[in-house]
RNA sequence: GGCGACAUAGCCAAGUGGUAAGGCAGAGGUCUGCAAAACCUUCAUCCCCGGUUCAAAUCCGGGUGUCGCCUCCA
């Protein structure tokens, strides 16, 4: 498979370190708040990412980090008066909540800051002692003039950045490009813990840094997050790591671009945010997603109203292909007809296209389209098969797992496996109706429709009878 | 000022040298008691100007426009 690598700007084969394994470190939230459809990007293309790679036979140690302390969580701690694990805690549970609604895998670790201060201290003391940063009252800053390198991600020159750089003259920095690495705690009332350099917290890029380390080793396969931790984040984390490990950071670096809003940015700063919560009372999570993979995932993409229903509907053409394939393997032919063996080997086409798009730096819009390929192919052979003979179960089946199969790589589908069951009660007025029908009483039939209706169920009437839709 | 991305039909969006995928919406038709779904047909020459080439949406140069990073941010 071929990845972008932000590093070289350039799509490049897809070489693990270790055979069949691939280590990935995604940047995950501050959990100070729920998250936004902006943040759901990542985890959902790089989740894509991770299940694509299973699918492909590798085993993928997958870490993605929740961010507990920070400014923001302590304010909000301030704010509704509890503490700032408190804060971290629910918004990690929240987190969750919301993950699973998108399809989310848990990651292998979601490792967090407050579990791996002791951690982080001994990355930052064998920064200073290999003359890689300093302390300054209370704090530790890394020097930044000490790795040449710096820049390389970014592309930044060093000395455009210090003539760009903002000067704060509160800090007690050497140079203006040297970032933190340890802050000391300001007031009593502020979470702290203790440090060769007094008591206080760590700084932001530090934590990656350490944690990656942690769980994957001084060099991963992929680094990977949205395109506005390339600078500072990411090139902080490459100083940082490379500084002390004295070994390449990561491979292959991947960056998805932002969702807008009117074509701005969407970030909590402009206000300009949709929470991923709130989307949810109109959409649902597989909607979210399936939004969040039709383009590809290095370009920006307007989140709008109008955007999220073309997407529902397309979705749903898809949804209603499985419901149907789904009626068909309960009610269907008994034997499979040559023609539908025939069919089923004509699809494997579909299954190669979408290899190929993914191979291609995950392009899941390719990806995609194979899928509405399969899908036109497969209520194409339904059609024909009503003409003469009746649809078979095994052809159903069959079409149905491959479906299953690419729509899961995607995880655009939820598949909790059984379709909620019937109630009686729903059963009987079916049968009512079917039976009104069939004596051409058709203002009872519809009667009864809008009943079901009603009762949130939609019937169709197929050649293998009456399928039933729960909504 | 430095670095970078993008510009394809009404809308969304693939395609990086060989004559424009896919989806949404629309129009016409088939099927159906009706409905729903589905099926068939239909719907673009790729921001502008130059250049390279037998051949360019695709490469090069120059414009125009939109957006982003350089400050917390996915």
């Amino acid at each position: 498979m071929k990845i972008y690598n932000t590093l070289s700007r350039k799509k490049e084969e897809f070489v693990p370190l270790k055979e069949g394994h691939a280590k990935i470190y995604v940047c995950g939230p501050t959990v100070y708040n729920f998250f936004h459809i902006g943040n759901a990007r990542p985890f959902v293309v790089f989740d894509t990412l991770r299940r694509y790679l299973e699918y492909r036979g590798y085993k993928v140690d997958f870490i993605q980090n929740f961010t507990d302390v920070d400014d923001k969580i302590i304010n909000k701690a301030r704010e509704e008066g509890i503490t700032a694990g408190e804060v971290s805690k629910k918004y990690i549970d929240e987190y969750f909540k919301d993950a699973a609604a998108l399809n989310i895998k848990k990651a292998t670790v979601h490792p967090k800051v407050t579990d791996n201060i002791g951690k982080i201290v001994e990355f930052i003391s064998v920064l200073i002692e290999k003359g890689h940063a300093y302390e300054s009252g209370g704090d530790v800053y890394f020097a930044t003039r000490s790795f040449p390198e710096y820049g390389k991600l970014s592309r930044q020159n060093i000395e455009d950045l210090e003539s760009g750089a903002r000067v704060d003259l509160s800090e007690q920095k050497k140079d203006p490009l040297d970032f933190a690495l340890w802050k000391a705690r300001k007031s009593d009332d502020e979470i702290a813990w203790e440090s060769p350099w007094g008591m206080g917290r760590p700084g932001w890029h530090i934590e990656c840094s350490a944690m990656s380390r942690d769980n994957l080793g001084p060099t991963i396969d992929i680094h990977a997050g949205g395109q506005d931790l390339i600078f500072p984040h990411h090139e902080n984390e490459i100083a940082q790591s490379e500084c002390c490990n004295g070994a390449p950071f990561a491979n292959y670096w991947m960056h998805n671009g932002y969702i807008t809003i009117d074509h701005e940015k969407m970030s909590k700063s402009k206000g300009n945010f949709f929470m991923v919560r709130d989307i949810l009372k109109d959409y649902d999570g597989d909607v979210v997603r399936f939004f969040l993979l039709l383009g590809h995932y290095r370009n920006p993409i307007d989140f709008s109203d109008k955007l999220m229903e073309q997407a529902q509907n397309a979705l749903t053409r898809i949804k209603n292909c499985r419901l149907d394939l789904e009626h068909i393997v309960a009610n269907g032919a008994p034997a499979i007809s040559d023609l539908e063996a025939k069919k089923l080997e004509s699809f494997s086409a579909h299954r190669a296209n979408f290899i190929k798009a993914m191979d291609d730096d995950l392009n899941t819009a390719d990806a995609i389209a194979a899928i509405f390929e399969l899908v036109s192919d497969i209520n194409t052979a339904l059609k024909q098969a009503d003409a003469g003979n009746p649809a078979s179960s095994k052809f159903a089946e069959k079409a149905r797992d491959m479906l299953l199969e690419l729509t899961g790589v995607l995880g655009i589908m939820k598949n909790d496996g059984e379709a909620d069951l019937i109630p009686a009660e729903i059963e009987e007025l079916v049968e009512e109706r079917q039976e009104a029908r069939k004596n051409k009483d058709f203002s009872k039939a519809d009667e009864i429709r809008d009943i079901l209706k009603a009762k949130g169920y939609s019937l169709k009437d197929t050649p293998q009878g009456v399928q039933v839709i729960k909504e």
